[in-house]
RNA sequence: GGGGUCUUAGCUCAGCUGGGAGAGCACCUGCCUUACAAGCAGGGGGUCACAGGUUCGAGCCCUGUAGGCCCCACCA
């Protein structure tokens, strides 16, 4: 027979079943129209990226509810894939070119190209194999790159017909620029942070009189640019002025004074000077009034040759200079402190300059319309149902999406320009000739798109959109996303408008959000902060199934969650908890195995009591799994295999293995059957020790005819025929009074060596055979030596130490060891407790409004509650007079 | 400025549509009992932030207060 180690390690195992799994292509799906599709589309990790608590967080769950969805019989599909990460990859690779003292220019756009996919086929494997160390049950022969043929044909398919259908545009507007990377980016993209900084009050002289306008901004150096200054039109301090013209300091450009309502009164000096080209409020202003837009800054963020003398400084430098040069006209008024929110660019933390640019914009309005319908309506599903309102706060207030990118690693735009008369065409691939002149030339637009336009689509261009194939038919709408809610604006509401706009349907159903997994003091794990914990490391030390299992409960979704050693240490002993007890039930298997099921009337109350259990914990298991509900299902996996199975049913049943005995069958089927549930149920979870103990297990229990792996075995599920309710009661029963026993021997420090005489009275006589067939569990569990099961005090002395239940009593003769002054005062205790609880349960039942207005079920339980501590007390009442006297 | 969320045992957190407060870790006591010391048995510890309200009944629903965290926002 097969010997386990009598611990589990992990490491021995890990690797060697994950290979056998990708041999036998168990995670491979195909199109089967005989069985019902379950898909989850996985959230594409970036190339650039290695394996952090985050993805291990979200690929857990994923990977726990399709291997759940397997095993009842899912055809399911776990599709898998990278992300190129347009920005973030770039970024990258100019670091590396830095550090030889190269540019990216230095290379050209084609030599840049030719490095950046060096660079994915270097490192895009990696986070993969990263993935797979955790266990993961993804389809890898379906993994998809965003960049690859198929996807990117999907991404120039889906920007030709936005453009034919006027929804994708060429426009000069205001747009985000980072001045860093030299690129403009989304709104979504800008991190607003309150930043300590300055009010300047200056002062611009009214041309033709010995007057000034006193206006305040926070940004000086951009009265480079200002086209007008702007006031409220029914501001008494300024009509004098409206219709009149001002003199633009340092610049001596004669600009106008205009009103407009959108000046608040209250704010700064209420005059307020307008930049068109630099402030996102100026330039609708600008717009409306027909202003000038003078761009002062060049890409660099310096001022360029509209600023003057100010030509070639950086902004800060800039600033200084102006207000120093304002000082000396005596134009500068005063100085507040003032707190403002200042844009960020989200990936290099650099001031976003807001700039008068050509970009491509996709036009949001109606195109969120069905995206908001769907969610509102619940067809796509929000877990937890609060995330709604974070995504209404993104969708009422959506601005057109500026998806243009001054990037090279990217799918560039297909817009193609004649070299003779500029003339553009949008087209999926180079014109051959001009429309307008017939030239058969042309030059394509430089710019990439945002990244996230591509993972837009991926919910469908994964499975090989825009060709109709049978995968799309198959599989999409796809079931379930499981995300961070952080980029809920990048990437969820964007694969939801565009699942309605090219698929017609929705992606997915339903979208599971994760928080984020902290440091053990509650801070954001980061590069800069050190504190990350590295998921290899820890499925090195603990094993993957450790890791796993701690991600899966402890948090709720959409709730940030600390990630604590100890915590992996509790759940790595939980996976030798079932290994020990495999171990234990491989020790006492026949030689041949079990061929057979135990006939039900051949099992015993504690056969039944836990197989009973065992069945319930599949029904609920499953309720919550279908909730989503992860964490709570593994909650009761946990109790119930530890506390119910090990620490009850286990020790309960090893009398009856020792040496022959009528109901050794009965018990060894029992042990087998629940653990195979047991196995079953937590395989998703855990999925590497299941194995393990599923396939050394396998030879022997051959009444459930096993499959060659667990993880391709049927989830096991509620049947009639294994519900024994009607039995539990005398399983719980003998537990509370084994436990009572376990309790005096304590309090009364009775050696474990000592066994002790036990009397079992009841004057009922189906509870005198309940305990009589359990007999054998007060010498195993209470450590008894006689037991005596009666139905009066007959040989009991009345300085017996006893528990006193509702319809039995156990009393066990201690003499010289007895205490009755303690023993009085724990009887006395009992007595209060008990009190207690009857007050209470009359307070509920004397009152008329309970007793006409809570439903019937709850009455007659609290009815039945009441009789059984009135039972007991009287007991104990008995039981301290009898001490007493 | 708008919105969300949290406040439950010493610590970190569960608690499903309202029906007698839970886990892990930590702590105390006793055990190397032939599955497991990564273990077993027993035990201590909570006016569920505060104040009202709804209800027969509130940790859970409503209102307000205080504190923490987060998101969104074009107030110069």
């Amino acid at each position: 027979m097969k010997e386990l180690a009598k611990t589990y390690d992990p490491k021995a195992i890990e690797q060697r079943i994950y290979d056998n799994w990708i041999e036998k292509k168990y995670f491979h799906a195909e199109v089967d129209e005989s069985k019902k599709p379950f898909t989850i589309i996985m959230p594409p990790p970036n190339i650039t990226g290695q394996l952090h608590m985050g993805h291990a967080l979200n690929n857990t769950l994923q990977d726990v509810v399709i291997r759940q969805k397997r095993m009842q019989g899912y055809n399911a599909l776990w599709q898998p894939g990278c992300d190129h990460a347009s920005i973030a990859t770039e970024v990258k690779i100019i670091e590396e070119l830095k550090k030889q003292g190269l540019h990216k220019e230095d290379l050209g756009r084609e030599g840049f190209l030719k490095r950046a996919w060096e660079w994915k086929e270097e490192y895009g494997g990696r986070i993969v194999n990263q993935l797979k160390k955790l266990g993961s049950s993804a389809d890898w022969d379906r993994e998809r790159f965003t960049m690859d043929e198929g996807v990117s044909d999907a991404v120039l398919e889906v920007f030709v017909k936005l453009y034919e259908k006027g929804w994708i545009y060429k426009g000069t507007k205001i747009i985000n620029w980072c001045p860093k990377c030299q690129t403009s980016v989304s709104d979504a993209e800008v991190e607003h942070k309150d930043t300590a900084g300055h009010f300047w009050h200056i002062n611009y002289p009214i041309k033709g009189e010995d007057d000034f306008i006193e206006i305040a901004t926070t940004r000086p150096e951009t009265m480079l640019g200002d086209t007008a200054v702007v006031v409220h039109p029914d501001d008494p301090r300024y009509q004098k002025y409206i219709g009149k013209t001002c003199i633009l300091p340092l610049m001596d450009r004669e600009i106008p004074i205009i009103a407009d309502e959108y000046i608040d009164l209250e704010v700064g000096t209420g005059a307020m000077k307008v930049t068109p080209a630099h402030d996102p409020n100026d330039f609708e202003l600008g717009r409306k009034h027909g202003l000038e837009e003078i761009c002062v800054f060049n890409d660099d963020g310096s001022i360029n040759e509209n600023g003057g003398k100010y030509a070639g400084m950086g902004t800060y430098e800039a600033r200084e200079a102006v207000v120093k040069d304002l000082e000396e006209l005596g134009l500068l008024v005063k100085v507040l402190d003032h707190e403002h929110a200042v844009g960020y660019h989200d990936r290099c933390s650099t001031v976003i300059e807001p700039m008068v640019k050509e970009q491509w914009f996709v036009k949001m309005d109606e195109m969120i319309k069905p995206a908001i319908k769907a969610v509102d309506e619940g067809e796509v599903k929000l877990i937890p149902p609060r995330m709604s309102k974070l995504y209404h706060n993104w969708t009422d207030n959506i601005r057109d999406w500026c998806i243009s990118r001054q990037l090279w690693w990217g799918h560039r735009i297909p817009a193609y320009y004649c070299n003779e008369c500029g003339k553009m065409v949008v087209a999926k691939a180079m014109p051959d000739k001009c429309p307008d002149c017939g030239c058969t030339s042309f030059k394509q637009d430089e710019d990439c798109l945002d990244t996230w336009f591509s993972s837009a689509l991926w919910p469908f261009s994964t499975l090989g959109w825009p060709e109709k194939t049978k995968e799309l038919e198959y599989f999409y709408p796809t079931n379930l996303l499981i995300t961070g809610y952080d980029i809920i604006f990048f990437w969820v509401i964007r694969m939801i408008f565009s699942g309605y706009e090219q698929m017609g349907d929705r992606p997915f159903d339903s979208v599971l959000f994760t928080g984020l997994v902290r440091d053990d003091q509650g801070r954001k794990m980061s590069k800069s902060l050190g504190n990350g914990i590295d998921p290899l490391e820890v499925i090195d030390q603990y094993g993957a199934d450790a890791l796993r299992f701690t991600l899966a409960t402890g948090n709720s979704p959409g709730n940030d969650m600390r990630f604590y050693y100890e915590r992996v240490q509790a759940s790595r002993n939980f996976a030798n908890k079932i290994w020990n007890a495999s171990r234990f039930i491989m020790m006492n298997m026949p030689e041949d195995g079990l061929k057979e099921a135990c006939p039900t009337d051949k099992l015993q109350d504690a056969d039944k009591w836990i197989l009973s259990k065992a069945n319930r914990l599949a029904k609920e298991v499953t309720e919550n799994l279908d909730k989503y509900e992860i964490g709570i299902a593994a909650d009761k996996l946990y109790e119930f295999i530890w506390e119910e199975f090990c620490d009850w049913y286990i020790e309960m049943v090893k009398p009856r293995l020792y040496g022959e005995n009528d109901s050794k069958e009965a018990a060894l089927y029992t042990l087998q059957k629940v653990l195979m549930i047991s196995l079953k149920l937590l395989h998703p979870y855990m999925p590497f020790v299941t194995e393990e103990i599923y396939t050394t297990l396998r030879p022997y229990v051959l009444f459930e005819a096993p499959e060659e792996s667990i993880m391709i075995s049927a989830w096991p599920e509620y049947t009639e025929a294994m519900d024994f309710a009607d039995c539990e009661e005398a399983t719980e029963m003998i537990k509370e009074a084994v436990r009572g026993i376990r309790t005096v021997r304590s309090d009364m420090n009775v050696p474990l060596g000592r066994k002790v005489p036990v009397y079992v009275v009841s004057e009922k006589e189906h509870v005198r055979d309940i305990f009589e067939n359990g007999k054998i569990f007060f010498a195993s569990l209470g450590k008894a030596a006689e037991v005596y099961v009666q139905g009066d005090m007959n040989g009991i002395g009345d300085d017996a130490v006893s528990v006193q239940l509702a319809d039995v009593a156990v009393y066990i003769p201690l003499e010289e060891l007895v205490d009755k002054e303690k023993e009085i005062a724990r009887l006395e205790t009992e007595k209060k407790r008990l009190e207690g609880e009857l007050k209470r349960s009359d307070g509920m039942l004397n009152n008329p409004n309970f007793v006409s207005k809570a439903p019937e079920a709850k009455i007659n339980q609290e009815k039945e509650k009441r009789e059984k501590y009135a039972a007991q007390l009287e007991k104990v009442l008995t039981q301290i007079e009898k001490m007493k006297g």
